[in-house]
DNA sequence: ACTAGAGTTAAAACCTTGTTAAAATGAGTA
DNA sequence: TACTCATTTTAACAAGGTTTTAACTCTAGT
């Protein structure tokens, strides 16, 4: 079910556009006072917002602005003018589509599809990329807990970044040791003392660990 | 840069466009055989499609299809058929938009921009949390934080211009050397020194600073 | 000769890291 | 459950290294 607000003071064609569109499983909520849209879409999750520009009492500009400015919400304009400048200006404000009226209901069905199908495509990419809870970056030899990088010292960013390759596997102190190919060290006491410090830095609970976990008697392992 | 293909048959139409969109930053790659686009498409990457329907040789609606189904790139529809089904139907099958010819070019321009917008929304939204805070200009050797220009001297000036091209990546004392090509200078003691004087310019609190941070063992780096 | 910029030096401050030892924890067994 | 033993955690420390900072020198331009 999509969910949609519309500002539209013409309340013959609002009635006529919420009756097609709810033979395609959409519901549109109107608004005539764009004040009550505003206070209706900051309360309430709406998907995407039908925007008249002829409004009474505030700019339908206006309006466009603060929906961009306040919410990430899809917009629709629709709107009697249809000279050119209106629509760059309305599209420039970052409105996603300019419909000038009249329109063919079946185009503003499925210019609202559209724009959802690209909406909803970008935010499941941006989730997507979100998933990594710790990220390597060798480059900048950084590592960073929910994209904000953590200061480790060397000792601390190699056995990490030995982690992050590694995610979720258990790797002994054996094989900390190795990676770091320093001849330093040799009792594997130091080791747990490093894998202290780590936890300091990224758990929020250093106490009971949900990230750098160890398992006894094989060594350590890092889970998300 | 945006990079565009167009996919056109009306050369001097592509041309005028070509023109126009060159201005805004836009570089647009044309193509009369649209099997050619295709693999065009393949091989390089492109932010957007500009695909007219009324082809030789091929239906237009083929390919937008194609496209749909092997890349995710924004297609904008240009069409001298403006009837309600061609819009549905294109629409309907993944374009992101639909411009009926003949059509203004900043609308085109325009639409192109509002598309592409959505389309990187998680990008931009990541690129707009970190406006930058120090610019080099390298035309006027000047370098100012906040668009506020600091005074710096010529040795200082030289080693924030390294760190500025290379935002957040980690630049030894070595590095720093080598880029200011002086055969002066023995000891990397020497660099602390400008580093710190730089620090006493550009950190509020330069016994913490924040911006211009040592990455022990390996050097320094900037960020923002 | 004066000044501002740049390099040098050395002491001080600071940080990293391995070591140790004691405390805490866990697993197995009576 | 209580006990024991092995493992792991944690705090404190010391050694070593790196970085900072201030004071001094040198140079070039005015």
């Amino acid at each position: 079910m999509i969910k949609i607000v519309m500002i539209e003071d013409d309340s013959e064609l609002a009635d006529i556009l919420i009756q097609y569109l709810s033979r395609f499983n959409i519901s549109v909520t109107n608004f005539e006072d764009p004040f009550l849209a505003l206070s209706a879409v900051r309360v309430t999750h709406y998907d995407l917002v039908i925007l008249d520009l002829t409004l009474p009492g505030m700019d339908g500009l206006e309006v466009c602005k603060e929906l961009v400015e306040k919410h990430d919400i899809p917009i629709i304009i629709s709107s009697a003018r249809s000279d050119i400048t209106d629509k760059v200006i309305a599209l420039e404000l970052g409105a996603d589509d300019y419909l000038p009226k009249p329109y063919d209901p079946r185009e503003l069905e499925v210019r609202i599809k559209t724009i959802l199908r690209r909406f909803n495509k970008s935010l499941e990419y941006a989730n997507k990329q979100q998933k990594e809870i710790f990220m390597l970056d060798e480059e900048k030899k950084e590592i960073s807990k929910n994209s904000t990088p953590i200061n480790f010292t060397f000792a601390e960013y190699q056995i990490m970044s030995l982690f992050c390759k590694n995610k979720a596997s258990i790797i002994s102190r054996y094989d900390i040791l190795e990676s770091m190919d320093q001849e330093s060290d040799s009792s594997g006491g130091s080791i747990a003392v490093l894998i202290n410090r780590i936890r300091a830095k990224i758990e929020e609970n250093p106490k009971e660990p949900i990230h750098l976990l160890t398992v006894r008697g094989m060594g350590y392992k890092l889970v998300e």
